[in-house]
DNA sequence: CGTTTTTGACCCGCGC
DNA sequence: GCGCGGGTCAAAAACG
C-alpha cells in the first residue's frame, strides 16, 4: 500500500529542522555544524567511518587520550603511568614495551587529530564557498526582479521563465495548464500575459492570480469551455464550470520503482482508473497543499516499461510551493522554457516540437551534464498539448546499467530505491542541472584533503563550464535559474524530507546518504559514484495499483 | 477523530 | 442514442 511510506514522510516532515545530524548525514550540500558533506554519502560514510575509528580510540585508550590532551595544554602532567601502576605489576621490560605502545598509540591519535584538524578548516573553507554561492544567488535573484520590475508589460517568455524558474515558488507546471490553444506561440503569449497582469512579478509564487486557467479546481475537463456552462451536477458543478477548456500538460517520464515520484508537495489520490491498453492502473491525485490548489496530476506505469513511470501534471498551484517542489518545478520548467523557446521543428504529425532537444541540449553535452539527455517534446496531438520530458534516457556514461539518469538526492525529494537495489540499477528520476553536476563528480576514495580539493576544483570547472553554456546560449540562463534554485534549496532544506513524499516513497531516513531535502532511506549507502540516491520506494512493478 | 485511500458510481466528450 | 474511455465524486474503509 502506498499509504504507509507516505505517512511516514509526514513523520519526516514533521521533524523538519529538529535533527540537524541526520540532515548532515543526509545533506548533500549540508553545511551544518561545521561539517560540510558537499559531496554526498561517501563523504558521509568516510566521516562515519573515522567517527568510528575515533571511538574506538578514544574509548580504548582514553587515559592516552586525555593525558595528549593535557600535554597539549601544556600542563606538563602525566598522569599515564600512575593508572598503569595501580592497576598491574610489570617487570620493566614489560613497562618499556607498554610505554613503547603507548607511544605509538599516542602517535596515532595525534595524527588522527591532525587529519580532523585538517577536515575541519576543509569544512570551514566550504562553508566560505557556500557562503559565496549563497551571495551570488542572492544577487543574480535581485538582478532578476529589478529586471522584472522595470519591464513588467514587456517581458520575454523566457525571461519569465528564469524569474520564475529561479524562484523559491515556482509552480510546477510553469509551461503547462494554459486554458489556450494548442500553439506554443500562443501558450508563451499566455505566459506572457499572466506575467502582465501583475501577478507574475509581484507574486511568483502564485501562478493563479493572472492565469486564466485556473480560478477552479480544474475539473472541467475536456468541455468546451466556458464559465458560463451550466454545472454538470449538482455537486461539484461551480468547480468545473470554472475550469479551462483546454490544458496543456507535463508529463515526466522517470524511471522509478517508486508509486509516485515525489516533488515536494502533497497529493491525495482521489481516483484510480484502469486506462485502456494498460494493465497498469491510472492514479489521479489532487494537490493538498493549498484549499482549492487546483493542480492535479495523474500518475502511470508506462505499458512497454514497468519501470517507467509517467506522471503528468496538470494546473497551476495557487500557493507557495515548497522548496523541494520548486526544485522540481524549476527543472521541468527550465526544460520546459528550453524546449518552446527554440526553434521550430516539426514531428508529431501535426504537432509542433519546438525546439529540438538535443539542440538545446547541446551545451550540456559539451558540458558533460547527463541532464542533456533528458528528451523533452511537446506534443499537440494529445487531446491537450503535452510537454513530455523523457528523463529515461540513458546518458553516455553516467550511468552503467539499469538505464536513465541517476538522481541526487539533492532536494528534489525523491525515492530511494529499495534497499538491496544497487544504485546503479536504481530507476531514474529528474534531476536539476546543477545537481547533476554535483553529482557527476567522481566519488570520493578517501577523505584526504587532496581528493576534497580535488573535487572542488573540478566543480569549479564545471561552473566554469556552466558559466561559458550561459554565454553560449541565452536558453540556458534558465536552467542555471533552474539549478540555482535548486542548490539553494538543496542547501537550505537539505534537511527537509519531503512533504508527504510518502505518496511516493519508503520512509525511513535511516544511514546517511547525502540526501538533501530527499533524505531518505537505507538503501543510500549502496549508493555508488552517482554521490546521490534517488528516493524509491519499495513497490512493486505496477506501483499505483493497490488491489 | 481527522485525514487519506479505496472504489463503485457518475459525468462528460467523442465516435459510430 | 449508445457505448466507450477518461476523469471525478463521495461514501466507506483504513490509518495514525
Amino acid at each position: 500500500m502506498e499509504t504507509k511510506p507516505e505517512r511516514h514522510h509526514r513523520h519526516e516532515e514533521a521533524r523538519d529542522g529538529e535533527d540537524d545530524a541526520v540532515a548532515m548525514e543526509h545533506g548533500a550540500l549540508s553545511l551544518q555544524r561545521g561539517g560540510a558533506t558537499l559531496f554526498g554519502w561517501r563523504q558521509d560514510e568516510e566521516a562515519g567511518r573515522r567517527r568510528r575509528v575515533e571511538i574506538r580510540e578514544v574509548d580504548f585508550f582514553s587515559r592516552d587520550s586525555r593525558a595528549r590532551s593535557h600535554d597539549d595544554a601544556g600542563d606538563g602532567r602525566d598522569d599515564v603511568n600512575i593508572g598503569l601502576h595501580l592497576l598491574t605489576t610489570t617487570s620493566p621490560d614489560e613497562e618499556m614495551t607498554a610505554a613503547a605502545a603507548k607511544n605509538q598509540k599516542i602517535e596515532a591519535s595525534s595524527a588522527v587529530e591532525a587529519e580532523l584538524r585538517r577536515v575541519v578548516e576543509d569544512n570551514r573553507r566550504l562553508r566560505g564557498m557556500m557562503n559565496e554561492l549563497t551571495r551570488n544567488y542572492g544577487a543574480m535573484y535581485q538582478q532578476l526582479l529589478q529586471v522584472t520590475q522595470h519591464h513588467p508589460h514587456r517581458q520575454h517568455p523566457v525571461d519569465l521563465m528564469i524569474n520564475r524558474s529561479s524562484l523559491a515558488h515556482t509552480r510546477l507546471t510553469t509551461a503547462a495548464s494554459y486554458n489556450d490553444d494548442t500553439s506554443a506561440q500562443q501558450l508563451l503569449r499566455v505566459e506572457d500575459e499572466a506575467a502582465s497582469d501583475g501577478a507574475g512579478e509581484a507574486s511568483p509564487s502564485l501562478s493563479n492570480g493572472g492565469n486564466h486557467n485556473d480560478g477552479g479546481d480544474g475539473k472541467q475537463r475536456r468541455t468546451s469551455s466556458n464559465v458560463t456552462a451550466p454545472p454538470a451536477r449538482e455537486n461539484g458543478g461551480g468547480e468545473r464550470a470554472e475550469l479551462p477548456a483546454h490544458k496543456t500538460r507535463v508529463s515526466v517520464r522517470a524511471r522509478s520503482e517508486a508509486p509516485m515520484i515525489s516533488d515536494g508537495c502533497q497529493w491525495r489520490k482521489y481516483g484510480q482508473k484502469m486506462a485502456k491498453g494498460n494493465p497498469c492502473p491510472r492514479a489521479y491525485y489532487r494537490c493538498t497543499m493549498a484549499v482549492a490548489c487546483p493542480v492535479r496530476k495523474q500518475v502511470q506505469r508506462c505499458a512497454e516499461d514497468k519501470t517507467i513511470l509517467v506522471t503528468t501534471y496538470e494546473g497551476h498551484h495557487n500557493h507557495p510551493l515548497p522548496p523541494a517542489a520548486a526544485t522540481m518545478a524549476s527543472t521541468t520548467s527550465a526544460a520546459a522554457t528550453m524546449l518552446l523557446s527554440g526553434p521550430a521543428t516539426s514531428r508529431d504529425g501535426a504537432a509542433a516540437l519546438l525546439g529540438h532537444p538535443a539542440a538545446l541540449f547541446q551545451f550540456h553535452h559539451s558540458s558533460s551534464i547527463p541532464y542533456a539527455s533528458t528528451m523533452a517534446t511537446l506534443s499537440a496531438s494529445a487531446p491537450f498539448p503535452t510537454i513530455t520530458l523523457d528523463l529515461t534516457q540513458t546518458p553516455g556514461g553516467v550511468v552503467g546499467s539499469g538505464g536513465g539518469l541517476l538522481l541526487p538526492h539533492h532536494g528534489l525529494g525523491l525515492h530511494r530505491p529499495p534497499s538491496g537495489i544497487h544504485p546503479v540499477a536504481a530507476p531514474a528520476m529528474p534531476l536539476s542541472p546543477l545537481a547533476t553536476l554535483l553529482q557527476q563528480l567522481p566519488p570520493t576514495g578517501s577523505m584526504s584533503l587532496a581528493g576534497l580539493v580535488a573535487r572542488h576544483e573540478q566543480q569549479q570547472s564545471v561552473m566554469e563550464t556552466v558559466t561559458a553554456a550561459i554565454a553560449a546560449n541565452p536558453n540556458f540562463t534558465t536552467a542555471l535559474a533552474a539549478a540555482i534554485s535548486s542548490v539553494m534549496a538543496g542547501a537550505a532544506h537539505q534537511a527537509q524530507p519531503t512533504p508527504r513524499a510518502g505518496n511516493i516513497g519508503s520512509a525511513g531516513e535511516a544511514n546517511g546518504s547525502a540526501g538533501g531535502a530527499a533524505a531518505g532511506p537505507t538503501a543510500a549507502g549502496a549508493y555508488g559514484a552517482s554521490g546521490g540516491s534517488p528516493r524509491f520506494a519499495t513497490q512493486s512493478a505496477c506501483t499505483t495499483s493497490t488491489t
